[in-house]
DNA sequence: GACAGATCCGAACGGTCGTACTATTTTTCA
DNA sequence: TGAAAAATAGTACGACCGTTCGGATCTGTC
């Protein structure tokens, strides 16, 4: 990644700035290794640290996961869900998170893809602190959709009778889809497929002259719109892990 | 079987029933903590075994793990491939396959789900053997859903301009929408909504009334749809199944 | 029942893992 | 500027990693 180019300035007290390194550069490597396969000393080796300097920045090596994953959220929040947010509400909107999440899934800073969806299938039977906090994340995205959808209906651009949960699990699925294609099988006609799945969903859910659903009971759960900023952190405890807050 | 010869029903070898028992036991437990999470050591206190007597049945634990995906390869054809092959051919069959292919991933010598699913996301950026014969394995089982569609084309039950590389996309995106939804998030609406997705896939593939296709121009290769039959192992060598010399 | 090979074990190797403890340096701020 | 505080280094630990090797034990065949 670019050199800091901290000349002065130094706002940030030292010890911050080389905690924000280190995560950032374990969750570059974590998008390509894996989340557990991101070690200590091949981390202090990468940046020049020694083993126990770096250690002494989290407590333990699961809560050094957790940051690193904290980080992966807040950068996807900042870089898809809240530009998005720009978007009108409806349709335009959910075409803007679509979007957003596939160039995020593709950005220069996770060479290896979205931490989260590599998470989904690495923790998904290791219980633990780590695999809470990327359920939360995940739900909370999984959310969002669903919201957006529910806007959608809102608005009148999708039919009334829409399952909206429905929507979003599809919608997840043409995201995962998109990453198997493209990243393992190297696919490159991949993202057109992504997009043309995502287009034949919407419209699905356009057409009200349709059969389609089956169920004629909708969700009837109040399901906040705002899910992104409901989301909490996985611990329980304020936590404040060492007192610097930002 | 050629009972002329009469040979005394050869038990099978002592050292292939041992290795049968580990790759099964391996499988299992890679479904659970990821292809490159089976230990040797681990294996061996599971099994009973000394861990360099383990060791000896394979040259490295690189091949351990190439032939624990085979076995998988081979439990998923046994197991999901040839029954469906008995449907009749066309929407039948592909409904057959993606029922059955849900049905193994949940299948109880699965705990973890199907480990191919798993290893996409593990493996996409780690090249190697391991990583090549992962990707092998699972172009033949997107051919083999593109091949059957291809197949419903032939018999009109689809319409004739479908993409059939798009509806295997697809297809696999509901798959592994459904195994995030329902092994991560422990939705116990997921099975439901998977089928409902799947349902919906094909009724568009069906309907030839509908505006559907942007893309003018469908493919054009011939595609065999015998795509199980030409499945090869990710080993150049002829490599007799049983011959299992070192 | 003996012999040959297949099968398995025990010990050991050099590494890396996460983590704990104690110095030593560097930053921060009165 | 100097002392308190924070950041980093050094060293060590026990555990486990994949792998090697020589020898013990078992299996199947004549």
């Amino acid at each position: 990644m670019a050199s800091s180019t901290a000349i002065r300035a130094p706002r940030t007290p030292k010890g911050e700035r080389t905690r924000d390194a280190i995560l950032a550069h374990a969750l570059a490597l974590a998008t390509r290794i894996g989340v557990e396969g991101v070690t200590i000393g091949r981390l202090a080796e990468d940046l020049k640290l020694s083993k126990s300097g770096l250690f002494a920045h989290f407590r333990s090596k699961e809560a050094l996961q957790i940051e690193m994953l904290r980080m992966a959220g807040g950068r996807m929040i900042e870089s898809v869900v809240k530009p998005a947010l720009a978007a009108p509400r409806g349709e335009p909107r959910l075409r803007a998170l679509f979007e957003r999440w596939l160039a995020w899934e593709q950005s220069p800073s996770l060479p290896g893809g979205c931490p989260f969806m590599a998470a989904s299938f690495e923790l998904d039977d290791r219980p633990g602190p780590v695999r809470d906090f990327v359920v939360q994340n995940l739900r909370d995205w999984i959310d969002t959709i669903a919201g957006a959808a529910r806007i959608a209906v809102q608005e009148g651009h999708f039919r009334a009778d829409l399952d909206c949960e429905q929507f979003a699990q599809d919608c997840q699925g043409i995201g995962l889809g998109f990453v198997h294609a493209s990243r393992l099988m190297r696919d490159p006609q991949a993202r057109a497929r992504a997009d043309r799945a995502f287009d034949a969903l919407v419209s699905a859910a356009r057409a009200s002259t349709d059969r389609a659903a089956s169920r004629a009971a909708p969700d009837r759960r109040p399901a906040s719109p705002a899910a992104v900023v409901n989301r909490r952190d996985a611990s329980p405890a304020p936590a404040a892990a060492r007192g610097r807050r930002r």
